[in-house]
RNA sequence: GGCCCCUUCGUCUAGCGGUCUAGGACUCCGGCCUUUCACGCCGGCAACACGGGUUCGAGUCCCGUAGGGGUCACCA
């Protein structure tokens, strides 16, 4: 049998970290034995703008290489793949339902039922459709009809024994069929619910594995009961641990960006993200701009790799050790029998460590190649690059070593494009340095003309006149570097100052810590 | 509230009856390295929810309790 899974998105314009997490298991698990994994567009609610809101989930995909086999925009054998466009399969399976006596036409009105509701629920009991207004036979239809009432299709779910099934992950699960509601599978206008349309769908599409979060165990038994009803076969169920919120077990949810800001780590990464975004220019959708979802990542420059391995890790492992795992070996290495049963905390401060790991590994070819897509957006390099464009900025990527943790925090170091002329100096920076010191500016002078004179402008030789320098004025060595780096950069900190000043080269360096004088 | 699920360091987890004075990772705290920052290195703090069983022996099995969560739609 060949292994076919899928993710269900409902297209709602984001692609949440938890659903990715639901989708890359899928994935790992299909492609893993060779089998397929497809897309399918849960749309039976949404009536405008599919399109539109279906793109930023897609696009995040194929940013994530979670490539599928089947869905949107690829097509397949068994399209079309959004459930809107399914109705007439639907409609079949509801008369199929209805024939052998699975599902009821019941034209009780929705006031009705709620008023049966309530008064359930006020003597604290389950509620439990009469059954008041369900037809049984033409007569009836008739009858109500003629009442001039509106029908719609339920399931006629068991009022009694059991169903014991076994689940992948939680292993043997049972439910008393009685605890089941009368589900409407079609309104009256005709169209049909999710849970009609998921089973018609996962048989159509041949799913051979539902892999899908907690929350739908639940809903598992009345899934059973349509398929069942259908003589479907049943497919294989996982039901995964969601990912709960940094710091507490509650499901992950897009809508509580306010209470998550309340978590340090949390709002710290979206910080680190909006300062690259302010960089940019970007305009910050508060709605997508946010760590619990997608896009966030990509627009800061994440690799997508290391959101994937940390992903694998929230509700996976493989043994009491390994953390890192490339694709292929996510590929060989997954299995449903380690997934976990209890919640994961998303931890941002988690995921930036992989990311900080995963960057360091990164050739240098492929850094550069990440980071100057953001030089080119904050505009300090043309698009398309000049031709000397590559070597300049490898220069500058090796230089900054493991500084960059995340391709945007190249923008920390802007200052090696901007003009000298235009070098912004640190405020604080330039008084600690430069100003307040009493000999800073009389060695900077100095020293700025030991520079004039070096014979190599590079890393070492440089290294060399400064030592020369400080034994030769008797000096430390902190009361020169400190002052070389803020004339030369503009800023306290930075990467190696004998790097940067031979990435800058003579000139530059001479104008900086000419013009740095001049403060 | 009913039903269902879950419960090892702050967080992610290893552990499938003895090798657990409970291991790894992230965070945090010391220290080293160092021209700043980052990296790196060394060290440290820190957990079996509780109570009963079963057993020669329980983090590991069973039953309770507590706590947390999910779900109860003509949403998906």
């Amino acid at each position: 049998m060949t292994v076919r899974t899928r993710f269900a998105p409902s297209p709602t314009g984001y692609l949440h970290i938890g659903g990715v997490r639901t989708a890359l298991f899928n994935w790992l698990f299909a492609k893993g034995q060779g089998g397929q994994f497809i897309l399918r567009v849960d749309d039976t609610d949404q009536q405008r703008n599919v399109e539109a809101a279906l793109a930023p989930i897609l696009h995040g995909f194929r940013w994530l290489g979670l490539d599928w086999d089947e869905g949107p925009e690829v097509g397949g054998p068994r399209a079309p793949y959004y459930q809107s466009q399914r109705a007439d399969k639907y409609q079949a399976a509801a008369e199929a339902l209805l024939a052998a006596g699975a599902a009821y036409r019941d034209f009780a009105s929705t006031e009705e039922i709620q008023a049966e509701r309530e008064q359930a629920q006020q003597a604290s009991e389950q509620f439990t459709y009469s059954r008041r207004w369900m037809a049984e036979n033409d007569a009836d239809i008739a009858k109500f009809e003629a009442e001039g009432r509106q029908c719609v299709v339920r399931l006629k779910m068991p009022r009694e024994g059991e169903l014991v099934h076994h689940d992948l992950i939680r292993g043997e699960v049972r439910f008393q069929w009685a605890r089941e509601q009368d589900h409407v599978v079609q309104r009256a206008d005709g169209s049909c619910l999710y849970h009609l349309a998921t089973v018609v769908d996962d048989q159509d599409m041949q799913i051979s594995h539902v892999i899908r979060a907690e929350e739908h165990l639940s809903n598992t038994p009345r899934q059973i009961f349509i398929a069942n009803a259908l003589g479907y076969p049943l497919p294989e169920f996982a039901h995964l641990p969601y990912v709960a919120e940094p710091g507490s077990k509650n499901k992950l949810s897009k809508r509580k960006l306010e209470k998550y800001l309340k978590n340090r780590d949390f709002a710290q990464l979206k910080q680190h993200g909006e300062s690259i975004a302010e960089r940019l220019n970007l305009e910050i959708d508060a709605e997508v701009f946010n760590p619990v979802i997608v896009d966030f990542y990509e627009q800061i420059g994440f690799l997508p790799d290391a959101l994937l391995n940390y992903l694998l890790l929230l509700g996976w492992s493989l043994d009491d050790h390994t953390e890192e795992f490339s694709r292929e070996e996510m590929l060989a290495q997954f299995s449903l029998d380690r997934v976990n049963k209890a919640p994961a905390s998303f931890d941002p401060q988690k995921l930036f460590a992989f990311q900080d790991r995963a960057m360091q590994k990164l050739p240098i070819k492929q850094k550069v190649a990440r980071v100057l897509p953001f030089l080119q957006q904050a505009g300090a390099i043309a698009d398309p690059p000049p031709c000397d464009t590559a070597p300049y900025l490898t220069k500058i990527v090796e230089a900054a070593g493991d500084r960059i943790k995340i391709a945007g925090d190249i923008l920390d170091y802007l200052d090696f494009y901007t003009a000298d002329d235009q070098l912004e100096y640190d405020e604080k920076a330039l008084n600690k340095r430069i100003r307040k010191p009493d000999d800073a500016v009389r060695l900077l002078t100095e020293f700025r003309e030991k520079l004039a004179a070096v014979e190599q402008f590079e890393g070492e030789s440089l290294e060399a006149t400064l030592k020369t320098f400080v034994e030769e004025k008797e000096i430390k060595i902190g009361q020169i570097v400190h002052a070389v780096r803020v004339a030369v950069t503009g800023k306290a900190v930075g990467f190696g100052l004998f790097e940067t000043m031979a990435i800058l080269g003579r000139e530059r360096c001479l104008a900086r810590i000419e013009r740095a004088l001049a403060q």
